[in-house]
DNA sequence: CACTGGAAAATGCCGC
DNA sequence: GCGGCATTTTCCAGTG
């Protein structure tokens, strides 16, 4: 009997742990920084709205507003 | 009125978006770990199980800790 | 050795799973809404959407959206 | 131009709104339940824990079943 | 291309 | 009143 890929699946594990131990860190990074933004004064769920908002296509916006604006006009809003 | 400092607030939202530019290039890397996994004959969905469940033992040493601590500080020890 | 102070927070534990229990089910009825409203042809995306404005303030909603225009204003957006 | 038949979206609306209506009931009825118990003595944060980890048991077992779902898919049984 | 499951973000709650 | 934590809700990639 091999273990041959019992050893390769052990270390395909650990890589993409490894991969998600890092993405852990950077996550504690981005919380650090909207803190000490905070800390200056700003708007934390503001900025968060920012960042999203720069994520999408400005196309893909405007659509979803429409919807939107659709719908509230139908219930009167 | 009420003014915001746009240099500062650019500098923040810059650092995040940096970071989370990392953090989809990190995922990337996981998905191609996964892919590579597939390729040498490995069940992908099983794989994540796997990962998902070293995660979670893992993360039951600590909630058993914290009930230990919780219970600790009910007795106030 | 009294066990009254046993029976009394398995009491208290009985009644919060027990109104537990029922969120879960209203719960699942709010879902059965969104689907049978899909069905309908309605998107459930901005009908969350929809929910979730009418549950805030009017005045909140200003608010927020002036702060919003501020930052962008700051950036350039 | 696209419409919405605004009748029947407020009537979807009108019904998930009193659904969460009845939610937010239940959940004050639990924090008064919490409030009782702490009123007697009892410690609101162990209860917690208790009432969590009571769930946690359940979702295990469901969760276990699921695992050996996935192992059998992966064996084609 | 709709559905499901899992990751991420948002919200609410508690103690300090 | 704020920060940390747990829950809930939202989002997104993978799958059929």
């Amino acid at each position: 009997m091999s273990t041959v890929s019992g050893e390769q699946l052990r270390s395909f594990i650990d890589r993409i742990e490894r991969l998600e131990g890092e993405v852990q860190e950077i996550r504690n990074d981005v919380k650090e920084v909207y803190a000490e933004a905070k800390g200056s004064g700003f708007d934390v769920k503001v900025m968060k709205k920012i960042v999203s908002l720069m994520k999408k296509d400005s196309d893909e916006i405007a659509e979803e507003e429409a919807i939107l604006e659709t719908y509230k006009a139908a219930l009167n809003m």
